[in-house]
DNA sequence: TAGGCCATCTGGTCCT
DNA sequence: AGGACCAGATGGCCTA
């Protein structure tokens, strides 16, 4: 409900502004019971009808009852005995002008601060899985997804693993509501079936024969990074057969242990630590400008020492402008194998509608 | 109609 | 002094 554009800034030579605000404007104080402060408590607002009506600071109030006690006398303009703090001489409209217009800019400023917040989390919206321009999701499910999406790549990296798909869609939905979490499986056009949820709205796991018959993997079990034990004792198998969707052990530890939310503490880690982010700017996120995505990518995918330098490696992962995100095979030489192209499809095509 | 979400106004605090 | 940031308050809109 944006009732006045962004750029606008120039608001307080707008008719709008002043006397029309939509609502709580210097206007309502003037009208508005509670600000009519009589309390003995509150002397220096105490009479100052005009100061308090046009959103006086606390300061100015301050300068006000030093002028007043310069001049201070028995008397109101009624001739009545005036209250102590109560003003003999009105605000000098200039000044009062003056606050008028520093609140109204300040009003403006906000409003436009906002609104770069807004757009930055709307930036924000179209990276994270399941962006929908109609079907917005909440500010704050927008960023329990992105905290979410984050940490499931950085799990899936630091496995060194294929993901698992059900188990990253897993993670994404956590901590989320029931209608975002629906919103997430549809976009992902999976059946809400297997997002089993308990009474506390903690993710449970569906049986091992639908998953394996949604997602039959190939069993190729992929080596183990160092710190992340495994604890598949038949290596015939791949990890997740151990445990349903565990990432070799690793998945098994997060969704036994921890919860994005820092809930609950993975055995290993501080629960309120950040997401396991193990390789130097192993991810990055779309580009709405595709000349700055072209250029991020090179960097990402040829490897480069920023000036910060915390861009090192090549990333693996990559988000496409879409906002999809996609994994570069050919970056790691002797490396772990990641998602087949047929994989990668599965995961891009399941992330966005 | 209650509750969730949101935009906006507002005053306080901190920083430059 | 003025701007940025923040949180509280308020009221509108929408949906179950």
């Amino acid at each position: 409900m944006l009732t006045l554009p962004y750029e606008d800034t120039d608001v307080t030579c707008k008719p709008w502004f002043g006397g029309n605000y939509p609502r709580g404007s210097l206007h309502d104080l003037e009208q508005d019971p509670r600000y009519n402060l009589n309390a003995s408590s509150n002397q220096v607002r105490e009479g100052e009808e005009e100061g308090e009506e046009e959103g006086m600071s606390e300061r100015e109030d301050e300068e006000g009852d030093e002028e007043e006690r310069e001049n201070d006398n028995q008397q109101d303009d009624n001739g009545l005995p005036r209250k102590r703090g109560q003003r003999k001489n009105k605000i000098p409209k200039g000044r009062l002008e003056r606050v008028k217009v520093r609140r109204h800019e300040a009003n403006a400023r906000e409003r436009s601060r906002m609104h770069g917040l807004n757009d930055a989390l709307e930036s924000l919206r179209k990276v994270v899985p399941c962006y929908s321009k109609t079907q917005k999701l909440s500010k704050i499910e927008t960023l329990r997804l992105a905290k979410n999406y984050i940490w499931a790549l950085s799990e899936t990296l630091s496995a060194g693993k294929k993901p698992d798909l059900l188990g990253f869609i897993q993670t994404l939905c956590r901590g989320l509501s029931q209608p975002t979490t629906n919103l997430v499986a549809g976009c992902l056009q999976l059946n809400t079936r297997s997002f089993l949820t308990d009474q506390n709205g903690e993710v449970t796991y569906p049986s091992r024969a639908n998953y394996d018959n949604m997602y039959p993997y190939p069993g190729v079990e992929l080596g183990t990074p160092p710190g992340h034990g495994c604890s598949v004792t038949d290596s015939t198998k791949p990890s997740y057969h151990s445990r349903p969707y565990s990432y070799g052990g690793l998945y098994e530890s997060y969704y036994n242990n921890t919860s994005p939310e820092g809930g609950r503490g993975m055995n290993h880690r501080d629960p309120h630590m950040s997401p396991p982010l193990n390789f130097n700017g192993i991810f990055s996120v779309k580009h709405e400008n595709p000349v700055e995505y072209r250029k991020s990518y090179s960097v990402m995918r040829y490897g480069s020492v920023s000036s910060s330098g915390s861009l090192s490696q090549p990333s693996m992962y990559r988000v496409l402008p879409e906002g999809r995100f996609s994994f570069d095979s050919n970056l790691r030489p002797g490396g772990p194998t990641f998602p087949s192209g047929t994989q990668q499809e599965e995961l891009n095509g399941a992330f966005h509608n």
